[in-house]
DNA sequence: TGACTTAATGTACAAAGTACAATTACTCCC
DNA sequence: GGGAGTAATTGTACTTTGTACATTAAGTCA
């Protein structure tokens, strides 16, 4: 009755996407791996790659997505979002990855199942600093996201077509914006995240029925030209 | 550098939705498992459970999703699509569950993540017999969904919770409906996946931006009552 | 005070959503 | 053949939403 059964590790692989403001540039965070080894037999060149590793055992998914990131890029606190896994057998078996796999895993050969998590975050309140395997991290464009390890490509790819789906229904403005906020401010972050340009009035009635706005008794400062009434939000309301 | 790392077992689980026409029900396709031993210490209650079961080496998720359900089921040629995955480290803990594992599973103390699978059939179409571990299968509806096996209540509710929320962009009615079809036939469908009633106007109005509807030199027979209009699908229209 | 810059604002039109009821075409039964 | 029963068919008025588009206003700076 009972078939032999093959055991795999499982990872889980977080896609912190960044926005920047000034810039009005979307980016994600990503992972520069540490040199596995001085006497390699093959001459080994670091590459960019996802914050992930290893879930624990007794340890939830979600937790592992947490403490990975956290180990990796002393990045905490984020609430991160399950939206796929990717288990092609091939995934870490291209040759490009071997090295590191040798170095960094007790079992370089084993099979590994990732679980995809992402979240959206202004990028100023979050100091990344590497740890673990990690020489060093990076933000990066996602317009010119490098090439990564293993398939982190294809999930950054999936992240990213994932959060454009849901952006109406997220209200994620509310975590990218300051407290208090411009009319144009809400509108660049739209438009960045959906590669896109909305007209100024338009846009305003259509986000009015999602977002509750609050205008303050405030203006912006110090800018030279017409200062924008600033606003804040009230509450997130539902579908 | 390298950590002591677990391994897991892997499995796949598939939420095969049932559209039954004549009684216009959703239902969802579930195994009934077989008494793993006579002379277990644990009286054992058999359970139903969604056709599931570990993935193999060498297999990706999509195929040992195709796979399973095969061996559980002897159904086959469907497409499933992957939304969500489970794996609290509690998942496979459960006192009703244990004796199962025991009899069926090599490493029954292991940790199971499980890589969920869906979708939307008519129910005619596929003739479901048991296999393998399986001593039953058995449509429920959905909306009494008897206590299940594992986590997989919750497994069932999500996946519901999803089909719902992407109804409109799946085009799911042209799967589900014979090649000639009535309106309300079309309308059935939405409203007991949507668990709601619209109104005929209405209905038809809003349908038709989504599908494409042909209407055929055809008209229903052998009811009662005047008969309807016959219509078909051209093409499903992108978003 | 004038030049510069971006904010603020409204209207007409088109498209989509919604509420609502009378007539029609078939079958069945007498 | 006629009447009863049943569900199909059909349209309109109203509201809401989407979209295209350009002028005036309130600051800063030199």
């Amino acid at each position: 009755m009972k078939r032999t059964s093959f055991k795999n590790h499982i990872s889980v692989d977080c896609v912190i996407f960044g926005y920047n403001e000034e810039e009005n540039k979307l980016e994600v965070l990503l992972i520069e791996q540490k040199e596995p080894s001085q006497n390699s037999t093959h001459p080994y060149v670091p590459q960019f790659a996802l914050p992930g590793d290893l879930v624990n055992e007794e340890e939830s998914l979600d937790d592992a997505a947490v403490r990975v990131l956290k180990e990796l890029t002393h990045v905490e606190g984020l609430h991160l979002h399950q939206f796929f896994s990717f288990g092609d057998p091939l995934r870490v078996k291209q040759e490009k990855d071997i090295e590191w796999l040798k170095f960094y895993r007790s079992d370089p050969d084993a099979r590994v199942i990732t679980v995809s998590y992402y979240t959206l975050v202004r990028k100023e309140i979050i100091n990344p600093e590497p740890g673990s395997f990690a020489k060093n991290v990076v933000w990066r464009n996602i317009k010119r996201v490098p090439p990564l390890a293993f398939d982190h490509n294809q999930i950054v790819k999936k992240a990213t077509e994932d959060i454009r789906d849901r952006i109406y229904q997220n209200h994620i403005a509310y975590q990218l914006l300051p407290k208090k906020f411009t009319l144009r401010q809400l509108q660049n972050l739209y438009e960045v995240v959906l590669n896109t340009e909305f007209d100024k009035r338009n846009f305003v009635k259509r986000i009015k029925k999602d977002e509750e706005l609050i205008p303050l008794n405030e203006k912006q400062k110090g800018v030279m030209h017409k200062p924008a009434q600033l606003y804040s939000f009230k509450m997130k309301k539902k579908r």
